[in-house]
DNA sequence: CATGAATGAGCATTCATTCAT
DNA sequence: AATGAATGAATGCTCATTCAT
């Protein structure tokens, strides 16, 4: 309840900041006195709950990473029925549109994969974890005789995120696919290695 | 064949300076001396051939695009049985290994799509090449009976460029999935679609 | 009155620590370096006061042009015999010397006029009012049958302001005509022009 | 007739680039690369016929005092009757209109008289030299019994040439006063001073 | 003579970081 | 805790000058 109490609120204000200086202008164009001004505080107010930029940075990245994948989560739990769950997963697996800002995050930080090993470790977390729960959903579909799997199902779970990864950064950039066309081909793909079409539920508007 | 003459030598040869330094230092941390450096000339006659930096890494590039297209052509060119030019086509749209220069730096521009026009429409036209040319071979294959296509063509070819794309960022940062994996991943996922396996000929080395 | 506070005097501290620069080096040789150098302080906070260095010229050239009125205006404020008055304006009207920093700042920014629109509009008020400040005096002297004019009001105004401003040039640069001969040619013309000598009174030292 | 005759003729040739550029961009943004252009020759060239760069500047204030004061001469030469001759005298004395190149060069110059003796001496001699001519004019018309001076002849000659220097700057840099009136109020003087007005014959276009 | 490639010092400006208040 | 003034290194870019051809 004291003061201190807030640090931690004040951190996250600071985090919030960053993430719309860096959807907005990119991480590199980013600057201590942007995020300042986003959050209304003075810029050397950073450095004191960040003693090192990079710690902010990374909390930005982490917390794009937890949000992610905890909204994905959200949005197939509950659904049992394997191909609806199938179905649920690829809707998640995309970014909304070229705003999506947790996404847009993601890909700001590409570069930063091979350099940064904290960034490299988040990134390849996130992605096994994807991988194993398409792995899983596709075994239980296999077991209960839902899915026919035309390749090994960690091969099938794989490519699914790949591909949701691969177009991802067409929606958010702009460039070539749409979310339309590649909810599609994923779809496509799904049906065709799983021997049945995930089941074409509307996307909650 | 003087000296004199050389200007487009000169402007090769800082592009190709660029390219080490980038690849080498990151795209956000290479400065004009350092690819002065890398060139071993003056900071000064960066700009004297490329007025502005931005042209200098415009240059890269393209160059990057361009090399990475026209060594994928030169892979699969003159290979006309459709399982085997297949085979050809996913080994040769993956990076070497961590260390592709070519492909490293076509993910450092990542950042950029969204924000340079320049760069999207370079990045646009590479994947949309690459969609035709295994959309074109998938067709082929089918007419002659040799595949037999699990979805559109088109679906098929967007997702293998797509597979290419996400697992070239897996392997020249080295998250989560190797080159190997990759490849098989993206064979398994070919096999299923065209209904028989590429011939597994060898990597050349 | 906290330091915090004082962001006009600070500004105004580097203002004239230009002023002193540009008066030592020339405008063309004045660099930010030398300017903070002047102010003793360090080279990066004069873009913090002054984010383009011309708002710090301009700045330095209106606080020039306004310091050379308010003198010239409480100088001869208070004299109200024509002829007295008349002299003390053409006194008041000439730099003091080749030192008078004021003055030389005027000429220092000569060749600024014809480009600068924020120089010129200065320049034109300054001698506007001078202008104006004359043919008052000149028609109140007439109106009270101490001067007899021998030319419009206007006319002798306007050649009033210029000589000042032409011998001011040679007294600044020591070139030709001292401030003496200067201040002797002005009174001729001042003399013939209204008819009657204005009153030779002691320059003040 | 040599190659090396030509030397002077190169040398003329850059100095009316370098005036070009001058009054085009101003002596302060005159680069060196700017000259060549204008002169059409490579930037080394210049150093080649000027070694110090200032050598050349100081060619094209010495070509533009020498030219104003020709041109001055030629256009009061022959003219005998004092009253002509003094309007032709105020006449050419002015600038033609804001783009008359020869007097803009001059201005141009004005901060560089107080540091650079050269400079200094070319702008004393032609100030002199015109001051004489007036004064000689004055003298002679008074010894016929045309003029009927005011003040002392010289008093009068400074003033007329200090007038033209002072009404020369507001029409090129065109701040306040106009050509139109400018000549009106030397007229002005001059008829006064000399006690009959100078003949308005009309300027030769 | 002439070119233009090449140099390298110089400069304004940006910006992370420090620190007195 | 918070401010924002102050620092100074870093950086892209300009430009006079040199020099090999």
């Amino acid at each position: 309840m004291s003061r201190r109490k807030d640090q931690g609120g004040r951190r996250e204000h600071l985090i919030t900041a960053a993430e719309r200086s860096i959807v907005h202008h990119g991480l590199a164009r980013t600057k201590i006195r942007t995020i300042a001004n986003e959050a209304g505080i003075s810029p050397g107010l950073i450095n004191y709950y960040f003693t090192e930029l990079d710690d902010l940075y990374r909390a930005v990245y982490q917390e794009a990473i937890e949000r992610f994948w905890t909204q994905r989560r959200r949005l197939i739990d509950g659904i049992a029925e394997p191909r609806d769950r199938l179905a649920a997963m690829v809707r998640s697996g995309l970014p909304l549109g070229p705003d999506d800002a947790t996404c847009r995050l993601l890909y700001e930080f590409h570069p930063q994969i091979a350099r940064n090993p904290v960034v490299k470790s988040l990134r390849t977390t996130l992605y096994d974890r994807q991988v194993a729960l398409y792995e899983s959903l596709l075994l239980a579909g296999a077991s209960v005789g839902v899915f026919t799997l035309a390749s090994p199902a960690a091969s099938i779970a794989h490519n699914l995120v790949a591909l949701e990864d691969a177009y991802g950064l067409h929606i958010v950039t702009g460039f070539s696919v749409t979310r339309e066309q590649a909810e599609r081909y994923l779809l496509d793909y799904a049906g065709a290695a799983t021997g049945t079409p995930p089941t074409q539920a509307p996307t909650a508007s």
